[in-house]
RNA sequence: GGAGAGAUGGCUGAGAGGUCGAAAGCGCUCCCCUGCUAAGGGAGUAUACGUUAAUAGCGUAUCGAGGGUUCGAAUCCCUCUCUCUCCGCCA
């Protein structure tokens, strides 16, 4: 949620940095309900206070053993005048708080401009992608060939969008888990956590998914439940610090974890339908950040500098872009995405999004933290970035390190995870 | 699943229709005293919103959440959420 007092003040500001992100804010009707609810408010304060004052001068008056009865008269007609004073106010709030839940964050200014991923900028590339001697193959291929991978089976099972795997693929993408975490909590200096995997919907709202996205979420709505799958880890891990006052000296707090991550993909029917790309479940760690507001950009850089590690390690080529204001997630203010380089689509396809949140979450969330310079609890910023999507790391390692029988080598820092094991064979 | 108890400020914990945004203690801040340390004395110490030049004043709301009763609710009633205890079941 955005600042309402900067909505106040500077809303041309507001519109215009919208603007960047594709919101038309409707400034007209906006001001107007905001100065409807401005006197508005004003009245029911009066009435407020005015019935607050005689109340007290009733409970004196009985206190001293006289007649109330002529001052209950004087009140009759208040407390209707209040209650409907009070219900209009509220409907206006109410859509007020639904306008201002809707806003999306504002860019940073070192957003780029423009429309959709076909303006994101780059900043680096890493790596030479392979060359291979041979047609390589994508992990489709690869992993039917090798026999681990069925998506006919996933299909039986679930339907499309699912897969199943056995053998050691599926011990690569627990490597893959394990590898990841030890690094970050390792060398960067995260904490594992772990988390619900269903959230109810006030933890959906803090991160920002609810009330906009629920298309794109799996709901549990059974009699008893209320709950949702989780779309990322980002969700139960940045609202471990909902609602609470952190100390100063306990920031960062950065946290890691692994969990299955569910996403409905409403929306992209025909988009990455073959192969394990795009999948309704799919595993992944992610880092999550919760800094002192002056930190939160130099985080963004560390914190995307943790997911690059990852990747260099594991010897794949990717290249780092920065999102275009078109492009950017809802709760962003700017996003970096690491790009995989990928064999079998002779691109680079998106591994991890790393982005700072502000204070859009923490004031959804009501996360605050003590400024001892002020002694005042404020909103702190959270960021998050994947660190990185395990699926598509697995994708990337097969189809990288493909060999001409189709088997896959082993990327060195994985082998410890993989009984020593060098290669993947069918 | 059955029976019961509870949710109050940064924390502990009183309050059981009226002057309660809320006693007391702890913690924290400032001041005094003190040669250091320890101890002592005094004052202050929630958040959001509105009004405002103002972090000054004033007003409003907030005692788990949402409704209700009442002139007036932390306190009474209803619904929900969560926590704890006992029993049952269970990875």
């Amino acid at each position: 949620m955005l600042d309402p007092k900067l909505l106040r003040s500077d809303l041309d500001t507001v519109v215009e940095k919208l603007r960047i992100k594709h919101y038309e804010l409707d400034v007209s009707s906006f001001s107007e309900l905001e100065e409807r609810r401005k006197s508005l408010q004003v009245d029911t304060q009066n009435l407020q206070s005015e019935r607050n004052s005689r109340s007290k001068a009733i409970g004196e008056a009985k206190a001293r053993g006289e007649d109330i009865q002529p001052l209950l008269d004087e009140v009759a007609q208040l407390g209707n005048q209040l209650k409907s004073a009070e219900a209009e106010l509220g409907e206006l709030q109410d859509k007020l708080d639904d306008l201002l839940m809707g806003m999306p964050n504002l860019p940073h200014d070192s957003v780029p401009a423009g429309d959709s991923e076909d303006d994101n900028e780059e900043v680096l590339r890493w790596g030479e992608p392979p060359r291979f001697d041979f047609e390589p193959r994508d992990h489709i291929d690869l992993g039917q060939g090798l026999g681990g991978m069925d998506f006919e089976c996933a299909a039986k099972l679930s339907g499309a969008r699912f897969v199943t795997m056995s053998g050691d693929l599926v011990t690569m993408q627990r490597a893959l888990i394990q590898f990841m975490i030890n690094q970050h909590i390792l060398e960067h200096g995260y904490t594992e956590v772990y988390a619900p995997y269903l959230v109810n919907e006030a933890t959906l709202t803090g991160t920002g998914q609810l009330p906009k996205f629920k298309q794109d979420l799996f709901h549990i709505d059974s009699e008893n439940h209320n709950l949702y799958l989780i779309p990322t880890a980002e969700v139960p891990v940045t609202n471990f610090v909902a609602g609470n006052i952190v100390e100063a000296e306990q920031l960062p707090l950065r946290y890691v974890a692994h969990t299955p991550c569910f996403r409905s993909e409403a929306g992209s029917y025909g988009k990455d339908t073959r192969g394990m790309i795009r999948q309704h479940q799919f595993e992944k760690v992610e880092l999550v950040q919760v800094v002192r507001p002056e930190n939160s950009m130099a985080a963004l850089e560390e914190l995307t500098g943790h997911a690059e590690t990852i990747l260099q390690m594991l010897g794949l080529a990717y290249r780092k872009v920065v999102l275009c204001g078109g492009d950017l997630g809802f709760a962003s203010t700017k996003t970096y995405d690491l790009e995989v380089w990928l064999p079998g689509q002779n691109t680079y396809r998106e591994i991890s999004s790393c982005s700072n949140m502000t204070d859009f979450q923490a004031r959804r969330m009501k996360a605050r933290w003590r400024n001892p310079e002020t002694g005042k609890p404020e909103l702190v910023h959270t960021l998050n970035g994947s660190g990185l999507a395990v699926g598509r790391t697995l994708i990337a390692i097969m189809e990288n390190y493909q060999q001409p029988d189709g088997s896959i080598r082993i990327p060195d820092v994985l082998q410890p995870y993989m009984h020593g094991k060098t290669e993947i064979r069918p």
